[in-house]
DNA sequence: TGCTAATATTAGAACACGCTAATATAATTG
DNA sequence: CAATTATATTAGCGTGTTCTAATATTAGCA
């Protein structure tokens, strides 16, 4: 019904106001929302999501020292985008000595299996 | 193997070169790569995501001037945010009339279905 | 045919991002 | 303890992103 367009259904102007009358309502809240982009956001970029496909890829946790060389990138740039990851509850940080290895979280291997699963998906 | 550490085990310098000697490989191609990271980060903005959560949520098909209102940006930053998805392959467009329906593609339903499914996976 | 409505496109401005280089911190080793 | 190694943090720079406002395009209607 909402996507039913009549005669008297006309163009509103933006008033501002984003109260959202037209279509149903998404059910999340503010805050997943938030949380969703963040997520997906850190996955978005070539640097890190090759360092969570890495790390994925490794049985038992990464150091970035080994990441640095892969990735092409500044040490710095490295512990930054871990950090990103981190933050995004995309890895996870396990301290060993001086060494601090990163695994990936339950949510990042789902987020990675459908992405494979999808590519086939060739929008049809 | 590749993440054990022993003596003689130094950290590389990085030479520039990033030919990944030290972790295997990822098992995907540039192109993949690339393209899941333009699917993401598609994905990745408040407002593309609310938008695609929006059309999702829509039973047949979602027309800009609705989604205006709701996302509170102007016109030409929801057309711009709509071709992006487009382009990423998470939104298909149909042309009826003067209007053009938006919905999303089985890749953007899954990958809505997992930011759902493993929200509660509280990164324990 | 003009007029209007829906959408796309463009230019430009404000801001965010991702990198490097340098420096700081923390843990290990001699 | 000093020296070294792994990682984190910070400043700053170039670039990309995302918005608005204005304009162009396309389709239906009088």
């Amino acid at each position: 019904m909402a996507s039913q367009r009549t005669e008297g259904d006309r163009h509103r102007p933006a008033t501002g106001k984003s109260s959202c009358e037209c279509v149903a309502d998404h059910p999340l809240t503010e805050d997943q929302l938030a949380a969703d982009v963040q997520t997906l956001a850190a996955a978005g970029s070539e640097t890190r999501y090759e360092a969570l496909r890495l790390i994925a890829g490794a049985e038992s946790g990464v150091c970035v020292c080994e990441l640095e060389p892969a990735l092409g990138v500044s040490q710095g740039a490295v512990s930054q985008a871990l950090s990103r990851l981190y933050a995004a509850g995309l890895v996870r940080r396990r301290k060993e000595g001086r060494w601090r290895y990163y695994t990936v979280t339950p949510r990042a291997e789902r987020l990675l299996a459908v992405m494979d699963e999808t590519r086939a998906l060739d929008d049809e």
